[in-house]
DNA sequence: GTTGAAAATGAAAATCATTCTCTAATAGGG
DNA sequence: CCCTATTAGAGAATGATTTTCATTTTCAAC
């Protein structure tokens, strides 16, 4: 089911030692086709039947978003969301409002835009975040 | 010094009743050419020496916020920053990392893109954010 | 000018995601 | 096995925002 490895993840982050807990973490986390919160992930690990403390999801995470592993959105409430990063580069997703379900969308246009305005402005060292939502056809009352 | 009028915005509002409080937070608004959270804000109108509570200056960022009066950014804490939006449509801004100065920024281009992703995936009700931060040329160290 | 129902206020408490602290557990090299 | 630096995690702390609810204020009607 994975699209990565949780071995190889594990490999790219700077920990000395390999504990039970961090090899969950990881191992759910690469099972998530979809955006979680640092919540519903210890919840899925602890559905798993493995003892994780939260606080140790949190580490995980943040780490993992310090080594560019992750995507992280704020959800409407400002609760933070990740995914894994699945190819190279960062993605943009839009995210249906209602279900939750995201899919990658095409934000060339948008990376070039970003580059123009750090050129054309003079600011240095532009980030930026770009998140979409909407309703997704599933979710849509049917007329 | 402001570019909007605290009257015609109240009439903007639902609100039934004109207070002092009410007054206070949009006057003090008004004159904010930077974006502020609620506790800024609150503290601008104390330093006014106006006596405003906290809850009130919540209650009004949100009410300008439901009915489109005010962008709001997060910034990299996740704490909400509210400013006047100067014309009709929303506008989005590459703030400074380094001292919070914004500058609105065209994004029509990003605008556009928006629309397309709405057609392209059959999402309905597109909505999305576009955040960009940098390090301005002031703050920028000499080198 | 008075009155009163509804609206607004705000101090204090609650919420709740996230971070911090600090002790106990343990991975893993020697 | 031993030792110790690393990791885990329970519980407390944090802090922005929201909720509660008793009190105050507004303003239209009298
Ligand atoms: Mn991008
Ligand atoms: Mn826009
Ligand atoms: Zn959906
Ligand atoms: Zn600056």
């Amino acid at each position: 089911m994975s699209c990565q490895n949780a071995e190889q993840l594990a490999r790219c982050l700077p920990a000395a030692r390999r504990t039970r807990q961090r090899g969950a973490v990881l191992h759910v986390l690469v099972d998530c086709t979809e955006f979680v919160s640092a919540q519903q992930l210890h919840a899925l690990i602890t559905a798993d039947g493995i003892a994780v403390g939260l606080t140790t999801v949190y580490r995980m995470l943040r780490e993992l978003e310090v080594y560019d592993r992750v995507d992280v959105v704020r959800d409407e409430a400002g609760e933070r969301l990740y995914r894994l990063r699945p190819f190279g580069g960062h993605r943009h997703y839009l995210v249906c409002r209602s279900c939750g379900r995201s899919r990658p969308v095409d934000a060339e246009v948008v990376e070039a835009w970003v580059d123009r305005v750090g050129e054309t402005t003079g600011y240095a060292a532009v980030e930026h975040t770009v998140e979409l939502t909407g309703i997704c056809a599933t979710c849509r009352p049917t007329s």
